[in-house]
DNA sequence: CGTGTTTGACCGGCGC
DNA sequence: GCGCCGGTCAAACACG
């Protein structure tokens, strides 16, 4: 009958929509990554620059005002990143698909965090155990922090790297507070380079 | 049949 | 030593 047929086109027209939903939902994720590397960058690079004429000032005239005395970034190993994304329940802790193939070894609750951790390891290559963390912030319920683990000793395959390009970055309006953060070990205090540049409210 | 997810068990570190 | 807590394992299950 012509109706089966319709309900199975409409099954498959839903099916397609969630996928499309789906890398609508990684695109943007991929978007605010980019766009929080390139503010970090800029960040840097304005305070290396600061840092310089700082420098320099120093060396001709000691002001009356001091200066504020900022902990050298060289600090910072990246030996695991700390990444917050700004996301939709559309991921809610599924294997977020950002270029790599997570596979999910575990889930926890954590204390002082109602919302549960899931564990991931990158199933890509065999010697690759690289270890990524996912869990909602506390206070936002809409962002994820995700905690990478460990190098890739694999280059990223064509097929999945194809989604970087973006059109217009910039011009969507969804961007929103990103935080970045490395910390080297479990013990170091966790330097937080608050990047929250764009100062605008993230209301969701 | 191969692969990935779920989910409770298990284990080590740490504080009491 | 014991119990809490964060992290991992692995058996069972689901799916293509
Ligand atoms: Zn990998």
């Amino acid at each position: 009958m012509d109706v089966q047929r319709n309900v199975s086109n409409k099954d498959k027209i839903q099916e397609i929509g969630a996928e499309l939903e789906r890398l609508v939902s990684e695109n943007k994720e991929l978007c605010l990554l980019l766009h929080m590397m390139n503010d970090k960058y800029t960040t840097l690079r304005a305070h290396v620059e600061k840092k310089r004429e700082e420098m320099n000032s120093v060396n001709q005239s000691c002001s009356s005002h001091n200066l504020i005395h900022r902990q050298p970034i060289e600090k910072i190993k990246s030996k695991s990143t700390r990444i917050l994304v700004r996301t939709k329940e559309d991921n809610t802790s599924l294997v977020v698909k950002d270029g790599y193939h997570w596979r999910k070894y575990g889930q926890k609750i954590i204390k002082d965090n109602p919302s549960p951790r899931a564990y991931f390891r990158c199933s890509m290559a065999p010697k690759c155990h690289v270890k990524k963390k996912v869990q909602r912030s506390a206070d936002d319920k809409s962002v994820l922090v995700a905690t990478y683990q460990g190098e890739h000793n694999h280059p990223l395959p064509g097929e999945l790297a194809g989604v970087t390009s973006l059109p217009n970055v910039s011009s969507t309006g969804l961007m929103s507070e990103l935080s970045c953060s490395t910390s080297g070990d479990r013990s170091l205090p966790a330097v937080n380079l608050d990047l929250t540049l764009c100062g605008s409210n993230h209301e969701g």
